[in-house]
DNA sequence: CTTGACCTTCCCATCGTTGGATGGCCGATC
DNA sequence: GATCGGCCATCCAACGATGGGAAGGTCAAG
């Protein structure tokens, strides 16, 4: 099968393919007598491993990670468990560092009139200084 | 005052404010004989416009469309809340994804023992095919 | 034989930030 | 005055993952 194909059954796109082969994410496929690029099945296996693991947000030096207790018989599945566990963390601190600035700007935008008034109380906030707060009187701009 | 202090003072990197001028983000600083930046309050003032707006997630381009915004004393308020609104709806987007993500890889941690042993419902799931359900049994590995 | 779809390799762009190399400037100490 | 540490200047490169495109070879159908 040639990589176009490969890309369309696995949904990684030949781009993506030949980059993860040339960071030896993938080992090198065979090629045709033209040069082109030849997959087997168990190829498509592991594009499809690692399409997965990207759509779970997994970076490609924890899917090379993955990748090599897939193929490891002898792995204990409390290395698997570990990396998963630890992404799990990041995804949560990612998602609460991101809900911080969601609830900031969002009770912000709340307190806006959005008319065509020039009066704004986003752009007075993003205005203050860091130790600024919010019921001061301190002159701000000079 | 030199770069360096504002850096310090506004917790934008010199790096930064250098690579804020060279992208007209800040208009160009004033300079001291032998070249040096000066930074006066106000230029300050903008440099905490700029964090604090990164705080929340603004890309610079964005950035860019506040601090126009902030400096135009005949804007709509209007204009400023639909671009904080689209930020909203964007970081609401990227929460979703994440929390998605967290959701399915948590509930694999779960179930997986986590022991010396190779038995991995995470690496199991990962060598699935997308089409592939958890019940089926389709030889996936041909 | 030509055409069009596919493949190859190579370079460039994104976005925000950091790092480093190389060299000039400044203030203090010897 | 010379030297040294710390700051500043510019420029170039890298990260991570992906897309875009150029220039050229290959394949199959008409």
């Amino acid at each position: 099968m040639n990589i176009g194909q490969a890309a369309s059954e696995t949904g990684v796109s030949a781009k993506m393919i030949r980059y993860y082969e040339s960071i030896t994410l993938l080992k090198p496929s065979a090629r045709s007598d033209a040069g082109y690029r030849i997959y087997t099945p168990q190829d498509l296996h592991a594009l499809h491993f690692i399409k997965r693991s990207r759509n779970l947000g997994f970076s490609l030096e924890q899917i090379r990670e993955l990748l090599s207790l897939w193929q490891n018989d002898q792995r204990a599945s409390a290395d698997v468990k570990s990396i998963a566990l630890a992404h799990v963390a990041d995804l949560n601190r990612r998602i609460a560092e991101l809900t911080d600035m969601r609830d900031t700007l969002s009770q912000l935008a709340a307190s806006c009139h959005g008319d065509d008034q020039p009066d704004c109380p986003i752009l007075q906030n993003l205005g203050l200084a860091m130790g600024e707060g919010g019921a001061s009187n301190k002159t701000c701009c000079s």
